[in-house]
DNA sequence: AAGTTATCTGCAATCGTTTTTAGCAATTTG
DNA sequence: CAAATTGCTAAAAACGATTGCAGATAACTT
């Protein structure tokens, strides 16, 4: 019925509790095939909780995610979940960017677990900056994945060149002539929303375009925001000729008015987009995005905490970023696809530490 | 440094570690501010470890499914989490199809968490079987979501009305005028996979059209399975008109087999295919889907897994079954977009114990 | 004010392991 | 043959909380 413990055993074969524990670390032991019966007889699992309480270690390790319904992160968690082997398990929490439970499941996961690998939906999250002290103090492991949080210095994190990405996704539009190119953007107050401004400002800057402000469109990552965002850059008196989306969710969303609205890709509008997809190969038209890793972002993120986790905060803190590459298709009014790596400073899965 | 303990706490304000315990659980204590006090000053917090030895629960839920990576899936697990509230915490694995890693998995956890939320790869896994005798003798808590271990029986289990669906998309086939009609199957030993064949041969049978052998094309679940799937199914002297897809990884392949191919959809192949996903409205053409609601799936998995959980086996297995429905797009030919539900036995979210 | 009841408290046992300590037996060494 | 080494073992002390029990306060009765 229920389990039987560590002392069935050991009672059952007639020696101590210890021998049967130093049995199951592989130790050798006088009665071990004696022992080995029993514990199948008996049906004997260790208790985890037990043995965790001993040993202070979990096991676990928590990724925070905004959603994981969202291709982008599963990637990332499946990443980090290969990257794990088997040493450690994975416990996952989707915040549903609610910063209240984003916070909440901080709270109630450091020291908890044996680390964090943390995507945080937003760059200013006033809870985490109060708990700041704690986690210094602690040191507790946490990598950072594709965001961070601009006020805790001093840890591990694995972005993307959201910069470089940008800039080659505005160039792209550039050199198919376009001038009047609008920039649906995610939060600027994320990592990867400010990221990619930058990178398109400073494209259009290079090629001393001047920046139209009712072209650059703040949203927010989702679906519905996509959407409305290009709603509202089709409803201008002057529409842009090119939108560079800042995602992959407002990047469907752009899509769906633009369908709703009955304009053509990439003759009337081109769109470029950012983050690939199984199926943009098979959208009408094949969508052009910037691409990442978005798996080895994830494996990079649990390799590093793994090493954290193991060796403290004895090496400084890492900031590793992953490339972003141009996939083209044919939503920019390019006929015939190709690819375009990155021949920036960042190359694939390279690392700089800082 | 390192974490403090009840008993520092307790040595602090000079009470016992009890009257610190109790204070935690909420009791009224008399030095309840200074207790308050100390645990903030102290930084305490209690250690999950020893309280889950204590209590015997770990407060983790375990979810097991192929490929995180498959939105299908995310939105059972997201469902899931969704319905655990904040009572449990969800530990993810993806088995990636690899039975090998499925069976260590399992071995791993039953009795390491409170509960499973399994999605089998395969019906018949020789390991799993195994292992029946042990989780009947521990009656411990497993919910099966989306596929079922035939071997298994005295389970819950949250499936999809397979059947209908597969039913509706062949009629919906059939009533375009498509008789030579061909089915793309995930693996027949799999529930989902051998329920959508038998739906698509009832509905041909009862069209009274002959079944063509090489029209029923077993494959697994895979974009690469659905797109060899397609490859073979256009080699064939006599193609068909119209293809139902088994899911959504294979329709994905199947299409790009179609694209490579340029053979156009609808006009020179209908295509249907089972699950729907964010972008289906816009590949090209817009895809006609069978549909169910698998976040809902998920979190009905999860009421019951805690049900099961509170309650032990005292009351009869549950056999929950979600619907089915049609939403037709283009790709079959139809001009004008719309949706059907189920008229069948099983309604959205319907249940019958069994 | 004394008796009764209701609250709150500390002690100690407990959850199931691992690990340290010391001890015993058998083997090797001088 | 005594002494030292080896190889294993049992007993006991952790790990950090919760909880039943009995005793101590406090709060009501009359």
């Amino acid at each position: 019925m229920s389990n039987a413990t560590i002392s069935d055993v050991a009672k059952k074969v007639g020696v101590s509790e210890s021998t049967v524990s130093r049995y199951l670390s592989g130790f050798k032991v006088r009665n071990s095939e004696l022992i080995k019966k029993a514990i199948k007889e008996l049906n004997y699992r260790p208790n985890i909780m037990a043995r965790n309480l001993k040993s202070g270690k979990t096991g676990l390790v928590s990724v925070i995610v905004p959603d994981i319904t969202n291709p982008f992160f599963a990637a990332i968690v499946r990443g980090a979940e290969v990257a794990a082997g088997d040493e450690y398990m994975l416990q996952l929490i989707s915040t549903g960017d609610d910063p209240e439970k984003e916070e909440a499941a901080i709270r109630r996961l450091i020291g908890r677990v044996d680390g964090l690998i943390y995507v945080p939906s937003q760059e200013n999250s006033s809870v985490i900056k109060d708990e700041i002290n704690e986690i210094e103090a602690q040191s507790f492991p946490i990598v950072f994945v594709d965001r961070v949080i601009s006020k805790l210095k001093g840890f591990d994190s694995v972005l993307a060149d959201n910069r470089s990405g940008a800039l080659l996704a505005t160039n792209h539009l550039l050199e198919h002539g376009h001038t009047e190119i609008a920039h649906i953007a995610g939060p600027v107050n994320s990592t990867p929303g400010k990221g990619r401004v930058e990178g398109f400002l400073a494209a259009l800057k290079s090629a001393k375009i001047e920046n139209n402000s009712d072209y650059l469109v703040e949203s927010d990552f989702t679906v519905l925001g996509g959407y409305q965002a290009m709603m509202s850059l089709l409803s201008l008196k002057k529409r842009p000729s090119a939108v560079f989306v800042g995602n992959n969710l407002m990047t469907i969303g752009a899509l769906k008015a633009l369908k709703e609205a009955k304009i053509k890709v990439p003759e009337q509008m081109a769109i470029i987009g950012f983050d690939d997809h199984e199926l943009s190969d098979l959208v009408n038209p094949p969508l052009t995005v910037i691409s990442r890793d978005a798996h080895l972002q994830g494996a990079l993120a649990m390799t590093t905490l793994l090493e954290r986790i193991r060796q403290g905060y004895q090496f400084p803190p890492k900031q590793l970023m992953v490339d972003a590459n141009l996939v083209v298709r044919m939503s920019c009014g390019s006929t015939c696809p190709y690819r375009k790596t990155n021949t920036g400073k960042s190359l694939m899965g390279s690392s700089k530490s800082s």
